[in-house]
DNA sequence: AATACGGGGCG
DNA sequence: CGCCCAGTATT
């Protein structure tokens, strides 16, 4: 259904979300600063990630890494250090590649034109949005799945948000919403406002600023917007891992970059077969990653003398980690809890 | 246009 | 257990 609203009335609904966000907006450590440096790193940790799951992540990257100069000069590894256990890592790789292009392609200084902003790897077209609109006061909305949800409900509109059209469909909506010279507020008005107000599930209309002007409520059909369609399909993959260790010290290797958990380090695929009088424990552990269902099963094994383990290491190009030194790197989630139920006493995280 | 990519929270 | 979250790159 589509609506006949005139352009007077998306300004005023506009209005009313920013006159609630000035009011009840989140008090959040990267909304004191237009740094675009580190809204960029907000925003990058912040796709598909909860305020609460990254806010830690971002404020030890930001102490870690306060400009992109430091960023640039980091090696790969400590870049995926602190980003261990947020997931989707190839975001931790593109940061550290697209600082690296900040200082080739722009001198060391962060581009301020759209286009060259998404010009960096691993931005795309929400995040140049947000960038520009919150660091340089382009008029540019920033549509991510709030804005669908919120715009949809607003609109009671069943434009299908799985489309690949939907983020200029939404755009061209927004873009009519927003009072001139406050896309930077309207943008994190909007995020606010989804995450507060207009949830997923069990949205607080009765406490919405805009529930006067949201179609949806009116008739009573909140639940059924958006309107999404495509329905992805989860396979199963089993990994079988050993846990080879001499007193402590164990066996690691690093990951490619490719499929899953790019660059981080794991342990050896396969026992040996002569070393299966050794294996004192076996641990079945399911997983969940977006579109897999993880079945990972891991074998302890303790060898008799460090010899072998040395000998195992240089020959097939491993490495010999202590469980000091396992701190210092980035495991998969399921690896790292494995490693602290190994090591009860060693603070992992 | 479709698919892959983590991990956590919630009903 | 399925859906969703401050999306992007790849095919």
């Amino acid at each position: 259904m589509k609506t006949k609203k005139q352009n007077a009335d998306f300004l005023h609904v506009g209005r009313n979300l920013l006159g609630w966000y000035h009011i009840h907006g989140r008090d959040l450590p990267f909304r004191k600063t237009n740094d675009p440096y580190k809204i960029w790193i907000c925003e990058i940790i912040f796709q598909q990630t909860r305020i609460e799951q990254g806010l830690n992540h971002y404020n030890r990257f930001i102490q870690r890494f306060p400009d992109v100069q430091t960023l640039a000069a980091a090696s790969t590894d400590e870049v995926l250090l602190y980003w261990k256990g947020l997931g989707y890592y190839s975001r931790a790789l593109n940061l550290h590649h697209a600082a690296q292009q900040i200082l080739t392609a722009f001198q060391g200084n962060f581009p301020e034109k759209y286009e060259d902003i998404l010009s960096l790897k691993g931005v795309g077209k929400y995040t140049a949005a947000a960038i520009s609109s919150i660091c340089f006061g382009e008029n540019i909305p920033a549509v991510d799945g709030n804005f669908y949800r919120v715009l949809s409900r607003i609109f009671a509109d069943d434009f299908d948000i799985s489309s690949s059209k939907a983020f200029g469909y939404f755009s061209a909506l927004a873009l009519q919403m927003m009072p001139e010279g406050e896309a930077g507020h309207f943008n994190e008005a909007m995020m606010d406002l989804g995450s507060a107000i207009c949830k997923p599930k069990n949205p607080l209309c009765e406490s919405c600023p805009l529930n006067d002007d949201c179609l949806a409520f009116q008739f009573g059909k909140v639940q059924d917007f958006p309107v999404k369609t495509k329905k992805t399909k989860a396979t199963d993959l089993e990994l079988k891992y050993s846990f080879v260790e001499f007193n402590g010290i164990f066996l690691v290797r690093q990951r490619k970059e490719d499929f899953i958990w790019k660059k981080l380090y794991e342990f050896p695929e396969k026992t040996p077969v002569e070393w299966a009088e050794f294996v004192i424990n076996q641990k079945r552990v399911s997983h969940k990653l977006t579109h897999k269902n993880l079945m990972i099963i891991f074998d302890h094994v303790k060898l008799p003398s460090l010899q072998i383990l040395q000998k195992f290491a240089a020959k097939e190009g491993y490495f010999l980690f202590s469980a000091e030194q396992a701190r210092q790197k980035s495991f998969p989630k399921p690896l790292q809890n494995f490693l602290e139920s190994i090591f009860p006493q060693t603070e992992m995280v």
